[in-house]
DNA sequence: TTTATATTTAAATATTTGTTTAACTATTTA
DNA sequence: TAAATAGTTAAACAAATATTTAAATATAAA
């Protein structure tokens, strides 16, 4: 649980998700996008993928990352107790 | 921005925003719960309180923290293009 | 006005984190 | 097979973070 919020943490990291809602990339593109070497991005990858947020399949000698459902769900879960506090108040009075 | 994910990070931090869906707490009656310092406690609830996640009032010595409906906003703002994301994928067929 | 209570602020420290350079593994191409 | 490309792993280090003890501020009670 807690390596969701580690992974979502870091801005770069933020970013990294932003860019993959526009399709999967590989690790190239993504350090090419973000100006940045590549062991740091690597680095960030392995992140997101330890907190379940990205997933990656070996495509030849490339590794094409994809956003993964699991980790999102782990931050909706956790979210939603929340949003049931602010937008659902309990009634004054008992019907 | 930023300082909503990092005041998110911590897991104290966030066993305090769920202590307080139970109703507005003091600082003391937080620190007790969590069996930790008060400084501790203190220094959770001002990065709560700059990420815009807590709010408090001075209720004669005490202060009563409450949640704050912003800081929880930020986070659904940043959450939303994934939901949409995960939860309305594009058609594979033009209609 | 003195004492007690509630909480914060400050200073110090150990741990965690993000980044870089250098070295390594795996795959493709010549 | 040799050279090039894509990416990760390892080592090193500066910056950020959580915690603690001690000191300070503010309100309440005696």
């Amino acid at each position: 649980m807690d390596i969701v919020f580690k992974a979502i943490n870091d801005p770069t990291r933020r970013e990294i998700l932003r860019f993959l809602t526009h399709g999967p990339q590989n690790a190239g593109m993504i350090a090419q996008q973000f100006n940045m070497t590549k062991p740091s991005i690597s680095h960030h990858l392995d992140l997101l993928k330890q907190a379940q947020l990205v997933d990656f399949s070996k495509k030849g000698q490339f590794l094409v990352y994809t956003l993964n459902k699991s980790g999102f769900e782990s931050i909706h879960a956790w979210f939603q107790p929340f949003t049931l506090f602010f937008e659902l108040p309990k009634p004054k009075i008992r019907l």
